[in-house]
Order: structure tokens, then C-alpha cells, then sequence
DNA sequence: CGGTTAGCCGCTAGCGGCTAACCGGTGCGCTAGT
């Protein structure tokens, strides 16, 4: 009841969302939250209505400067000014100063790699966070092992916080996962809310291609026939850029492609012109998504596997936010996997790159501790990618506390421990592809869950009917008059600049 | 694994065809040099 006078004041909202209250709940009784809430539920307001009911700032560790920025525009826009995105798009100057005037932020978003910097870090001790969140939690255990490593360390950075009550949030964490969540932050006890990733509105589908050819074809096929908009997930950036290529000769105005490799203003025009309906399909990697609120995604076409079953997850979670029906279609062909295990291996460092370091650390009888200082150096030598380097690096940093007792064997036995996590993730989501069992069935039980309701066009074993889904009168949105994109750029890179 | 490309051979002067080698995703912060 009072919670719900804070809402209306705060953000005119008549009533909650399923599962903010809990959460708000739960968070302002003092315990340590886990909370997994469907896509679209209106997560930010788990952590900003607290922010006016408790005395410190709130800190909010974010996985993507964008995301960071859209946040800051939004509570901007709503009309408070006491926030700020401590990050790389700030120079240092405006970051010194920032950091000076830090008392004056009630929300301070921030991403992982600046907390783990110790004179932020110090800094932020002493404004004394009252609440700690961590927003897209299941990154820690996505990408907290080996890409962006400090990510695992959040635990260790809140305890020199001082332990402050902490908030985890995500749309997809299985119960492994949530566990993850909580021992990497360090929480101890927890509460957790948890919310069904049942997606009861989109259908999953599944086909079958013998050749890269024909997948092609019934790719383009799809996109023609469907009522969109969509989005077409590729594990490959240039399959991406020319399947959008060949789209567009084959009738397919609107097509883009969108991967980590386009320049950042690329980035941000296509996804705003996605977001604002001129484009009809994305040709995208798994750089796509997150951050991307469009209510009428009608299909996600999968043309690769993903690594895992919470990326695919995550990616149909993008369809369907309005709630109407919509479907989500991975087309398989024999072999498919390979191309996931092969990336799996390639971010590893391999046996051969470990013998050519260790060798050459006796030859050079270098010391253990001044291995970080030549990272560069041996990175080049030994032929190690920055994220190869990174996982040899964690492993070294771990060693003082060892007194320096270095041995191959041990660093390999790791690698090779990463690597079968990495691969087990890989069956576990062929299997999926191959179940004949529901497709949605077997989902939820991975996440701890049972299928309650089969809803209709439920999966591909219980029966689709694709007609439902096809494009049945030309879309308005695309109707609307042409929008001018160099200006509309600009705007929106005014509209940062001014944040 | 499967798609792309560079390079070579062969037959006849530019191009087809073959093979071997190579590559494949996600992002933060910082620094050097324009």
C-alpha cells in the first residue's frame, strides 16, 4: 500500500508489474535479492524506487556503456538529475570531477572494469552505498570466466564496499546460474524472487537444412513470408553482412546487418532505425540485443546455433514484448555445432601457446612477478589473443597467493576445465535442438520449472501452424514518412553528449 | 565442420578449376599517435 504512493509520485505508475514489488520488498527488509523477472517487466524500477526510500546512493553495475547511457537519458527525462554513468565516455577531467562531487548522485551506474579501478573503488567507499545492483546478473557466469574477467571479481569489490545490501537482476538465470550469481557476489544468504522464463507467446520452432545453400534460400524464404519485424542471429559477422547483402538483391529493402565489428555510430543508427520500425530485419550477432526495448519483434530466426541455452533465451526474448503472437524459428544443419566448439576452443589458449610461454620464461629467466608488466610481449610472442592472455593473466595474479609455485600443469588442467564447461553447454543445447520431446517442455525443466500450460503453436513436437504467423497486409510502420537518418543520428549523438 | 580465398597449374594469353590454408562472438578502459 505505501509502496504503491512512492510509485505514483515517483513514476506514475498506477500499479506494479509482476514481481517488483517482491522485489522491492525484499530489498527494503535488507536482504541480499536475486530476482529474475521476465523481459519487459520494468527491472530499473526494482533498484530506482529504493533509491528514494534509503539513505546512501545507489550503485548500479552495468554490463554495456549503451545501456548505461539509456538509463541516465531515461531518469533524466523523468526529471532527476542526480545521476551519473561513471565511464569511459567521460574525460578525465569530467570524470575527476565527478568523482569530487560524488555525494551530490543519488544513482551512480558503472560498469565493472571502472569499479575494479582502486582509486575509484576507494572513492566510491567513502559516499557508503546503501544499495549495490548488479543489473544482467547472468553476465558474472556468462562472461565473468574468461572475456570480461572482472566481472568475477564483484564480489571481492563489494566487500571492500563494506558489504552493502545487494541486488542481482536478470531474465534468464537457471537455478546453477543463480547459485553462481550469488557466490561470485559473495552474498551469503539470499532471498530470491523468481519469475517463469516461459515465453507462452512465442512458438518454437525448428528446421531442418541439409546445405549452407539451402538454409540460405529458406532463410530469405522466411523473412518474405513472415510478418515482422525480425531479427536473424548469426555466430559469424561476415555470414551476417552478406546474408543482409544478399536480402536486400533479393527484394529485402529493409535489411541491415549488426555485429560488434561495425563503428559505433553504425551501431546506434541501426539500432534506433530497428527500434523506430524503418528497418524490417536485422542480420545480427549476439552483439544485438541487450538494451533493445521493441514491443513487436513477431520472429528471431536462428541461421547458427547459439553456445548455449540461456543465449537462446535471451535472444527469442527479444520477439514478442507486446505479447502477441510471434515465433522464434533455429534452422539446424549436420555440423552446425563445430562452428560453436570451434569458438569455444579459440578464445582458450592452446597446449602449444602454454609450451612456447613456459619456455620461454626459463629461457629468459623471468621472474613470476614481472610476467603482467610484459603482457604485450608475450602476448605477441607466444601468439595469444587479449582474451587468451587475459585467462593466463588471471591464472598468474592468483599465484602470489601460491608464493609463486608456477607449473604448466595446473594452468593446463584449467584451461582444459574451461573448455569442458564451455563444451557441455554445447550438448546440452544440440540435445535441445534434437529432442523430440516439447521443445518447451524440456526448457523450463533445464531452468528448474514445469510446463504448466501447453499454449497453442506451442513447439515444433506439439504442432505450428506457420500460416498464423505470415504476413498478412502490408506493415504501417513502414508507411511512415522517410526519416531523415544523418540528422536523426546526430541528434541522438547530441542527445549523449549532453548526458 | 564448412565457407572463403589465395595461389597455382594448365592450356594457350586471360580464365577455369583445383587444392591447401585460414577463419569463425560477446566489451570494457587506456594509450599512442594523428
Amino acid at each position: 500500500m505505501e509502496l504503491k504512493r512512492y510509485l505514483k509520485k515517483h513514476f506514475k505508475f498506477e500499479e506494479f508489474r509482476p514481481g517488483q514489488e517482491e522485489t522491492i520488498e525484499s530489498v527494503l527488509k535488507g536482504k541480499h535479492t536475486i530476482s529474475m523477472l521476465p523481459t519487459g517487466t520494468g527491472k530499473s524500477l526494482c533498484y530506482q524506487l529504493p533509491g528514494y526510500l534509503v539513505d546512501g546512493p545507489v550503485l548500479i553495475v552495468s554490463p554495456l556503456l549503451s545501456l548505461m547511457q539509456d538509463q541516465v537519458e531515461q531518469m533524466m527525462a523523468m526529471g532527476e538529475k542526480r545521476v551519473i554513468a561513471l565511464n569511459s565516455f567521460l574525460s578525465p577531467q569530467q570524470k575527476a570531477k565527478a568523482l569530487e562531487e560524488l555525494e551530490r548522485f543519488r544513482f551512480i551506474f558503472i560498469s565493472p572494469e571502472m569499479l575494479g579501478i582502486e582509486s575509484v573503488l576507494n572513492r566510491i567507499r567513502k559516499v557508503s552505498v546503501s544499495l549495490f545492483v548488479v543489473d544482467e546478473a547472468h553476465c558474472i557466469s556468462q562472461w565473468g570466466y574468461d572475456f570480461r574477467p572482472d566481472y568475477l571479481k564483484l564480489g571481492e569489490f563489494r566487500e571492500k564496499l563494506g558489504q552493502p545490501l545487494t541486488l542481482a537482476l536478470t531474465a534468464t538465470a537457471s537455478k546453477e546460474v543463480r547459485k553462481d550469481i550469488a557466490e561470485k557476489l559473495h552474498l551469503g544468504d539470499w532471498n530470491e524472487v523468481v519469475y517463469s522464463v516461459d515465453r507462452p507467446a512465442i512458438s518454437l520452432a525448428l528446421e531442418f537444412a541439409s546445405t549452407f545453400q539451402d538454409k540460405l534460400d529458406r532463410t530469405v524464404e522466411l523473412v518474405k513470408y513472415l510478418k515482422g519485424p525480425g531479427i536473424i542471429y548469426f555466430s559469424s559477422k561476415k555470414v551476417a553482412e552478406q546474408t543482409a547483402v544478399h536480402m536486400r538483391e533479393k527484394g529485402i529493402k529493409n535489411a541491415m546487418a549488426y555485429h560488434g565489428g561495425l563503428d559505433s555510430e553504425s551501431r546506434v543508427l541501426i539500432q534506433q532505425q530497428f527500434i523506430n520500425g524503418q528497418l524490417d530485419v536485422v542480420c545480427a550477432t549476439s552483439a544485438f540485443g541487450m538494451g533493445i526495448n521493441k514491443e513487436n519483434v513477431r520472429y528471431v530466426i536462428h541461421f547458427h546455433m547459439p553456445m548455449q541455452i540461456e543465449s537462446y533465451l535471451q535472444e527469442i526474448g527479444r520477439a514478442a514484448r507486446d505479447g502477441r503472437d510471434s515465433i522464434a524459428i533455429l534452422i539446424y544443419s549436420p555440423g552446425d555445432e563445430q562452428l560453436a566448439y570451434q569458438l569455444a576452443e579459440g578464445e582458450l589458449p592452446d597446449q602449444y601457446q602454454i609450451e612456447r610461454l613456459f619456455a620461454f620464461i626459463i629461457d629468459n629467466q623471468i621472474v613470476y612477478k614481472d610476467l603482467a608488466d610484459r603482457a604485450e610481449e608475450l602476448s605477441i610472442i607466444c601468439g595469444f589473443t587479449e582474451i587468451q592472455w587475459r585467462i593466463v593473466e588471471d591464472y598468474l595474479s592468483n599465484l602470489e597467493a601460491l608464493d609463486y609455485k608456477i607449473d604448466k600443469q595446473s594452468l593446463l588442467q584449467l584451461i582444459e576445465n574451461r573448455l569442458e564447461v564451455k563444451n557441455t553447454k554445447i550438448k546440452k543445447m544440440l540435445g535441445w535442438v534434437h529432442t523430440k520431446e516439447c521443445k518447451r517442455k524440456v526448457i523450463l525443466e533445464m531452468f528448474g520449472e514445469e510446463l504448466q500450460e501447453r499454449p497453442r503453436n506451442c513447439c515444433i513436437s506439439c504442432g505450428i501452424d506457420i500460416d498464423h504467423y505470415k504476413e498478412t497486409e502490408p506493415s504501417s510502420e513502414q508507411s511512415l514518412a522517410a526519416v531523415d537518418w544523418k540528422q536523426e543520428l546526430a541528434s541522438i549523438l547530441l542527445m549523449r553528449e549532453r548526458i
